[in-house]
DNA sequence: GACGGAAGCC
DNA sequence: GGCTTCCGTC
């Protein structure tokens, strides 16, 4: 919900946050399967994933797949696509690149970056672009 | 590993 | 449309 900027953070992150609809399910009102960005986050938001998947502190938006096997066993037990791997998971985050919603971080093994600004324009389509980012959106990678 | 075309699935 | 599968290329 545009306007509601409930912020989660994470205390040894740096002061990382993120708006609350970047938790929501329902944050994707097109399709009602799992979209692998969302699954992404799900698991950066979980302690537990942390030596499986963790934020890049220093950037805000980056991540590393600390192990890819994991992260794609996990991904295709949630699509029930037992035959998952890295190999496919990673050209489904490739097709992300021109959607603008992630971009790879050149020479970083398992590194990629989120576009949060275009997240929300994904999700809000109403948003506009003239008013001015809310506060913990500034500075993120807008290229 | 990373990239992106191509075909296929739902 | 959003992947999944496969694969040639760098």
């Amino acid at each position: 919900v545009p306007g509601q900027w409930a912020l989660r953070s994470w205390p040894q992150g740096g002061g990382l946050a993120f708006p609350d609809w970047a938790y929501k399910a329902e944050s994707s009102p097109g399709s009602r399967q799992i979209q692998l960005w969302h699954f992404i986050l799900e698991l950066l938001q979980k302690e537990e994933f942390r030596h499986v998947i963790a934020w890049q502190q220093g950037e805000y938006g980056e991540f590393v797949i600390k192990d890819p096997d994991e992260v794609a066993r996990l991904w295709g037990r949630r699509k029930s696509k037992p035959q998952m791997n890295y190999d496919k998971l990673s050209r489904a985050l490739r097709y992300y690149y021109n959607k603008r919603i992630l971009h790879k971080t050149k020479g970083k093994r398992f590194t990629y970056k989120f576009n949060f600004s275009k997240l929300i324009f994904v999700n809000y389509p109403m948003w506009d672009v003239r008013y001015p980012s809310p506060p913990l959106l500034m500075g993120c990678s807008v290229d």
